[in-house]
DNA sequence: CATATATATTCCTTGACACGTATATGCTCA
DNA sequence: TGAGCATATACGTGTCAAGGAATATATATG
């Protein structure tokens, strides 16, 4: 479970980390908002913590868990790279996620004029 | 496997998308460049088209592979709004890591305090 | 046609990991 | 001290995906 793909590979973790957004949560406001059973919440924080991707401070009972920049920032880094492929702006971008990809027929070579 | 994160959780696939950013590369120069058995390219180039991650041209009996950008900028797009945690200073770690960045002229968005 | 080359797919095994249930740890307050 | 809440961990189980070996498909060439 080295890297930080393979940490947001897991939905209820991006789950958890989009929460943490907008403040610190302690286990249980995160179990109640995302509807997830404790252990699982509390599971899955314990990996995000060792991956860096939130911290806890202790207050009393419970533990308020907030996020931290480093790992996010990373593939951030991973991500420049590829950013000289990008076509003008973001306008094209959101045209695309609202479409489904279509399957690619490899069958015959048809040249269709546009 | 629907998430970009998951696509990208494989090292391997990470590891061709990667070498595609130089250029376009055939199915056996991926091969020997990443030293990974034929089955094992041709899989993961499987699951990157199907992502919409690559795309390919047929030269004869050769694919020639190249990068899509949508699902890069979906990841992107996605990390839009961690940005604010990001420290406005470069820290020890953004230093580190931005090596790798090429010289493209960064837009800065508005700043928004909380 | 036969053969070589390039790539894709199938089958099988194995290991990782997410989940549920149960239980453990730890803190607060009466 | 004990009760009760908040969080963490242990265990067993099922699923899914990656890898290896073998084979299939397609194209070029002699």
């Amino acid at each position: 479970m080295e890297s930080v793909f393979a940490i947001l590979a897991e939905p209820n973790r991006r789950a958890i980390i989009s929460l943490l957004i907008s403040s610190q949560q302690s286990v249980g406001e995160i179990e109640r908002r995302l509807r997830m059973p404790q252990p699982t919440v509390s599971k899955h924080l314990r990996v995000l913590r060792d991956a860096g991707f939130v911290e806890a401070t202790v207050d009393a009972q419970r533990r308020l868990y907030r996020l931290k920049p480093e790992p996010l920032q990373e593939l951030d880094a991973w991500l420049a790279p590829f950013r000289q492929f990008w076509p003008t702006h973001l306008d094209a971008l959101e045209r695309h996620l609202d479409r489904v990809e279509p399957p690619i027929p490899t069958k015959q070579k048809t040249r269709r004029g546009k």
